[in-house]
DNA sequence: CTGTCAAAGTCAAAGAAAGTCAATTGACCT
DNA sequence: AGGTCAATTGACTTTCTTTGACTTTGACAG
């Protein structure tokens, strides 16, 4: 078992059940897990960012701490903001597949369904006679119409 | 006897009876055979491939792992090449409809998967000017690119 | 205000797996 | 014997983890 994964339940399991919220000394949970106290952070970083949904807070010296929160994470508001302010009517395949991207990394969408989505929106999907405006268009019509559908994932 | 066959057999030994899944560490493996590690590898693509109703995720680094998974039926792969001659250079709404219905009962698309091709390739989405000639060209390079995606889930 | 000490942060190097690929080897079939 | 395709190997790459030296920040005593 990976010491990482170890901090990660650990901590996990405190944020478990009644609070969104825990505060931890990283010094003594490095000699819990007898482990370097930087490895705390390595843990943060790769297991608690904030596309994973969580923040973190903390502070230095004499009674440091660090404090991680739980973001309750509303997909669906963020996607509304996709589709409504950050795609519009035109969409270039650079902008589509940072949006697909960070779908991904906030787990939106699965691993499979970003393929899914940058397989549609390649450019040898598109590779019909349309001028680059109209194919800006079709991408964003395209995308629009599967985020709708991410947004609506669950409920059906 | 080939060493690639005992390894075959011992690991659908391990996945047997209760579990549609096996853990394992490439260095033992290889070790307790007797063969160089990359030859797992060579196991696991000629005899654990998605075709042949397997997927296999790993991690790199320290504690790192094999996992194998077993997928429940579907001779999936041959599905997706039969597909993908059905559907030739040209897509009507109702054929795509049927194919990702048929995608989605044989399990090779999860609803999710499905229900994000089904709005790639919604009349909405495609809502430009084109003869219907050129959509269902465009249906057709669509539908493709997102099933030569779902079928090499897994094995990336 | 200043120095000191107790935190937490940063970063790069070392370590531990797994992945890739191309070159060899081997088995079987004309 | 020669050809072909599967199997085997090993050198090299990539990814993730762990560690430790050094830096920065904050609290508090004097």
């Amino acid at each position: 078992m990976r010491i990482s994964d170890s901090i990660e339940s650990f901590i996990k399991n405190m944020l478990g059940e009644d609070s969104d919220e825990v505060e931890l000394k990283r010094n003594e949970l490095a000699e819990y897990f007898g482990c370097a106290p930087s490895q705390i952070n390595y843990v943060l970083a790769t297991r608690f960012s904030p596309s994973q949904g969580y923040l973190t807070e903390s502070r230095r010296g004499g009674g440091g701490y660090i404090r991680i929160v739980r973001v309750v994470e509303t997909g669906p508001q963020r996607m509304a903001y996709l589709v409504r302010d950050r795609i519009g009517d035109s969409l270039s395949e650079e902008q589509a597949q940072r949006i697909i991207a960070s779908l991904r990394e906030s787990g939106m969408a699965s691993p499979e369904e970003a393929d899914l989505m940058s397989a549609a929106l390649s450019p040898k999907a598109l590779a019909v006679p349309l001028s680059p405006e109209m194919k800006a268009t079709l991408r964003a019509r395209i995308m629009k119409s599967m985020i709708l559908t991410l947004a609506n994932k669950g409920n059906r």
